[in-house]
Parts: C-alpha cells; sequence; structure tokens
DNA sequence: TCACATATATGTCTTATACATATAGTGTCC
DNA sequence: GGACACTATATGTATAAGACATATATGTGA
C-alpha cells in the first residue's frame, strides 16, 4: 500500500487530507472538519481534558462548533493512536478522574498542516459566497 | 415525527441543517458540505445538465471544490426528488443525451437558507483560522 | 434524597463522500 | 476499422464522520 522510505520504520505521517489509508480527502477530512482542527488549536494552546476541550472549542468558534461529546473523546483516542496527542491519568483528588490531553510533536506539525488546508477552504467558502450572493436577493 | 400543520398536505420545507427525518445539521449538512450549495449557485445562474456542473463547480471554487461525478448525479436526483430541481430531456441530436435541470422557487429558497448558513460558517472558519495562527509559527 | 454539574465512555444509525465501474454516443488519428 | 479520448449519465460499494442516546462514577447544593 504505501511505497514508505526503506529507512523509516514509523509508520507514515497522516495528513488532514488523507485518511489511515491513505485515501484522500477533498477538503480537509470529514464533513464540516472543524472538530479535528479546532481541538488541536485549543490543545497547542495548553495540555488539556476532554471536557474543557468541549467549552475550548465553543468558545472559540463563537458558538458555531458544539462538539458532541462521544465524538470528541473517540477523536481523541484515535489521535493518540495515531500518536497526536498523548495522555495521563490526573492524580488530582477531587472530581471525577480526568485525563489529561497533551499535543505531541508530531500533533503541532499535523496542526502546521490543517491551517494550510483551512486557508485554501476558506478561499473556497468565500469565491462560494460571492458567487451566491450575485444570485440571492440580499437580505 | 413530524407535527405538521394540519392544513399543510405538502412536506414540510427541508432546510440545509435538517435531514429529511428533521435531524439536525451542525454547519449546513454533511462533511466539506460544498457541493450541494456549489450546485444550487451554478444552477440559480443557468439550466445546466450535470456534467456542465462539474465543470461550473470546479470553476466558482477556483479549483477546491471537484465534485465525484457519481455522487453529483445521485445528488440531482435528491435534489429532484425533494422539489428543488426539475430536469428534462433534452431533445437535441448531437452527442449523448442530456438531462437539464432547472432550480424551482423552493430551490431558490434553499439557497438562500443555505447563504445564511455558509457566512456563518465563514465566521466559524475565521476565528478558527486567526486562532490558529497564533499557535503555528506563520509560514 | 434528588437534581445537577463534572467527566469519560460506548452503542448504533445515518449518510456524505471517494473510488471503481458500466453504459453509450461522437470525433479523430493512424 | 480499430484504438483512443471526450462527453454524458448512472450504479455499486466501502469508509468514516457525525448525531443522538445512554451508561458509568464523583461531587455539590437544595
Amino acid at each position: 500500500m504505501y511505497e514508505s522510505d526503506p529507512g523509516d520504520i514509523s509508520r507514515p505521517r497522516r495528513r488532514c487530507c488523507q485518511a489511515a489509508d491513505g485515501t484522500q480527502r477533498q477538503l480537509g477530512r470529514g464533513r464540516g472538519a472543524l472538530l479535528e482542527p479546532a481541538l488541536l488549536i485549543a490543545l497547542a494552546r495548553s495540555e488539556a481534558h476532554g471536557y474543557d476541550l468541549v467549552r475550548a472549542i465553543e468558545e472559540m468558534t463563537g458558538g458555531d462548533v458544539v462538539p458532541d461529546t462521544g465524538g470528541l473523546y473517540r477523536l481523541l483516542r484515535r489521535l493518540e493512536v495515531e500518536g497526536v496527542v498523548t495522555s495521563s491519568w490526573q492524580e488530582s483528588g477531587a472530581g471525577p478522574q480526568r485525563r489529561e490531553y497533551r499535543l505531541t510533536d508530531e500533533g503541532r506539525a499535523l496542526l502546521a498542516h490543517w491551517m494550510e488546508h483551512l486557508a485554501v477552504r476558506r478561499d473556497a467558502l468565500d469565491r462560494l459566497i460571492r458567487a451566491g450572493m450575485e444570485q440571492v436577493p440580499h437580505a
């Protein structure tokens, strides 16, 4: 499947525009595809646990992206398997246990790649909106 | 499922933010979700057949959205079932048969609704990009 | 004790998308 | 005339991202 460099034992570095099997994704991966980059940006600011990330992402997007908690935790597990984040249980006494996530170097590289894609997507979206405005009686 | 107005015999008007069964969609429906609005915008300009739409959408988005032809034709059929577009075979002699699509009034209303959502999505995307730029060493 | 917030997690269904493939007509180049 | 490319529409199928429901446990305040 992968024509990996023989000197490179590690998995090929995943890109946001391709799935695990190497298949291409159009404008970044998946649907609105704002959840993964939003999560990476939030984690780049500071390590956090899942429940915090939900609110950080809401705040960052002006309330427009409200992550499904189930999906968020699943995403975090997947990102950990992929080496994008690491996690550890916090020892702190009070309240339910928390798993704290940290971005790895690979995670930062993935975020940088995401940013390029988000810029492309914004350009496409801008062009589309401009084209649409010509057709719709302006509100 | 639907608490439809007894005086309203027609299907409830579909919105881009909800699926056929009324379940909500986050930022417009489905994934990058640029295909449906791009298609509606292209059809608002002028009636067209599917193959033309592929290129119109590519051109409109600066080449960033390259529709899958299979998906495009399926989308057109679905939109026709929903009353968003109508179609008719063209009688013209030369070449393979073409099915020409036209936007209905309901289609124009759907497009107007889409435009609001695209604006919201652009705002969310802008906020996200700004937040991300603070974390990523600018290229 | 009951409700509520915090915190993590699984189950499951739907559906857009990505890719492959099938079909048929038309033109052209050798 | 056969190979090939382009136009044009369409189906088959696998994947993975949501969207929603639900389960669990801990702590707090009424």
